[in-house]
DNA sequence: TTTATACATTGCAATATTACGATTAATATT
DNA sequence: AATATTAATCGTAATATTGCAATGTATAAA
């Protein structure tokens, strides 16, 4: 039905795949990595840098401000991006979290 | 237009953005830390555990299987479902790089 | 061989996502 | 004030995803 059953699945799940879900676009992780790569805020040059249209990058920013990977100001006629470092670790450490889950494991399949 | 745009992105990009996009789903997280907690191969038990339909629980799968994540060998009428060790580790090393990025950089934005 | 079991595949409906043109809102510049 | 600049929002089309019933396939058990 297109539409994912959250209630039958646990916090951590549903966290950690909403982390996932948001960096699961090219997009975003390119503007991701420009922002950091910055060392600052970014303004327009996003649009550019990236390559797809206003429209579209605004439309990727807003999803990573939801998440709370980045926030942003208004400084003038621009608007100032930069990294949420707190909440950047936080999701950091959560995806660490289950990214290290499976270090006692054996394989047992043989194909 | 719903079509990702791939093309104007890097291979590291698509790469990080197409193991996020599989691990972006509550079920498929729920089968990793179902196969990972068990040490060794979960088969139909799947489905009563996770809660969803048979046929959604084996098109999760696959898409796991085509990230290459897990692997299956077919035992008797059941298959036999274990994590790809060295492809997990793989895709640890790649989330893992994109999400040290920001050491370096300092905050901001003030907001 | 027949029946049961376990899983994959197909087909479909509901919903979500991606992308962008047009528009709007807000501040800067003149 | 008039105009320019920047980015958010709205509306919409194209495509993708989610979930499941029905069906198909393969092995095991009878």
């Amino acid at each position: 039905m297109g539409i994912t059953k959250s209630e039958i699945f646990t916090k951590e799940q549903n966290s950690i795949a909403k982390i996932a879900k948001v960096l699961g676009h090219p997009a975003r992780i390119a503007i991701l990595q420009s922002i950091i790569k910055s060392q600052s805020c970014i303004c327009g040059d996003l649009v550019t840098e990236i390559g797809l249209a206003q429209p579209t990058v605004s439309q990727h920013l807003k999803e990573l401000k939801n998440l709370g990977i980045i926030k942003g100001t208004i400084s003038g006629t621009s608007v100032c991006y930069c990294i949420n470092h707190e909440n950047w670790n936080e999701i950091k450490a959560i995806l660490n979290n289950f990214l290290n889950l499976n270090n006692l494991a054996e394989n047992c399949c043989k194909i």
